[in-house]
DNA sequence: CCTTTTGGTTCCATTATGTGAAACTTAGTC
DNA sequence: GACTAAGTTTCACATAATGGAACCAAAAGG
């Protein structure tokens, strides 16, 4: 058994079929698909007509082509404000904004991935390619690492087996010894760096979001540039960003158990 | 077959779940559904693991409830940023957004609801899925009567039956009837009011979004209060509505044919 | 402390459902 | 008008979903 993603079932073969059609990115014709599908033809062709009338893709006749659906924006509306920590942590992440004036990123783990659920942009605005919804490696990451640090030895093992180690900057820690290493490190210190790992120029410090259990929720970060200031500068605002990651934490919890009626 | 919701195959029925959950709106336990779903225990036990596995749902081994996953976040970026109009539209929404100085809607048709796609709130930041992905009634909202009235008779049909004619305001068109009289003034004045139809004090001009072929792509509308303006006022710009209805529709039309390779 | 109830999970014989090679039907080409 | 590529439908077959019932665990209750 390699590490694979290995669909279980009907449902899980049409959830792939659909992963397809989003990570081609724009509208794709049966035959691309086909191509890139490990089904022969008329299964493919069943999935689609399936998904299509289903709402979560749409073909448009003229092209023959098929696209996400809509109704995939909508379950993602009712997904993320009700799953994501987005919604709870909003207030807080207003503020620590405001007092930081910098890039904060709150972010969760989706399949050894980090998923970025909310994003307040710096008075002067940074270029970077992150936006609420959007996903990117954990393992060259301040909210990727600080999440990888505190999982749970069975978990990290197969987020680490999912990470692809590409050399982004001269910086990147490129392998899982290194990795592992910074993990530890992470954990006694109780947060993370980004040392430029991901893109040149670009530096943050995260903090994980932990249930009371030690589960993690997520992690939460401020981000800036080596242009504007320094690690330690951030560093300096640490205690804060951890009150964040705490108080974020709390009110997940309670979120969880709702008040029974 | 009566007008239902029939869900075709094993992976409708798992949509359909996933829908209920969605519906729920917070994390929603086993016995909670059992109730909802039309399924015996154990399948419906089946489909809650297979969603949970495939990362569609999260199951809180603490609480044992169930919330939206967030691989739907993930595919729902995917979905607005292929899918809508929305990232086409980005720059005639924000200057339109500046040149009126008032609320603008982007919305599309989904199921015979007007799904909202983006929203530029003239002064406040834009923020993805807190105000994307919302859905509101079709027959009592500009956007929605403005897609209607350029629907093919047999959708239209189909759609209307879908309209839940609730009497939002003393405005509101609730019948059939008077709606399809209202969108027959629409198609020849080739625009739509909301004449506080949905919400007392807020008004509209609404402009349909129509493909070279005539198909409805969307809509978009300028919005405001009776507090501030009239519906007069707002349509004074509706040439400028329409044109830049017009521009998304020309690029959305060109974004269809992607340049083969 | 033992019993009952409630909420959740597993079994397994039955059968409906999904499967995919191949035949077929359109367009589009040369 | 024959040829090719792209998409759709058919159908015998086997896999995979089904759901009643049994099972288990942990509260509630006597």
């Amino acid at each position: 058994m390699g590490a694979e993603s290995h669909a279980d079932g009907t449902v899980g073969k049409a959830l792939d079929v659909l992963d397809m059609v989003a990570s081609h990115g724009r509208p794709v014709r049966f035959s691309d698909l086909l191509e890139k599908s490990p089904y022969p033809k008329a299964t493919l062709y069943r999935f689609l007509q399936t998904l299509t009338h289903q709402g979560m893709l749409t073909h448009d006749p003229e092209t023959g082509s098929y696209a996400l659906g809509v109704r995939l924006v909508r379950l993602a509306h009712a997904a993320w404000a009700q799953s994501s920590l987005a919604p709870i942590a909003r207030p807080h992440v207003d503020s620590l904004a405001a007092e930081t004036g910098e890039t904060i990123h709150l972010a969760q783990l989706d399949n050894g991935q980090v998923l970025y659920v909310d994003k307040r942009n710096a008075r002067q605005p940074v270029e970077m390619f992150a936006q609420a919804g959007k996903v990117g490696p954990a393992y060259c990451t301040g909210v990727g690492k600080a999440m990888l640090a505190f999982l749970p030895p069975d978990q990290l093992q197969s987020a680490i087996a999912r990470q692809s180690f590409h050399r982004h900057t001269q910086h990147t820690l490129a392998s899982p010894e290194a990795l592992l290493a910074e993990l530890a490190a992470i954990r006694t210190r109780g947060f993370a760096y980004d040392r430029e790992e991901h893109e040149p120029g670009i530096i943050c410090c995260a903090a994980p979001i932990l249930s009371r259990g030690g589960r993690v929720l997520g992690a939460i970060s401020v981000t800036s540039t080596t242009a504007r200031t320094s690690l330690a500068a951030i560093e300096a605002g640490i205690e804060r960003i951890k009150t964040c990651a705490a108080q974020i934490a709390a009110e997940a919890e309670s979120w969880r158990f709702p008040e029974q009626n």
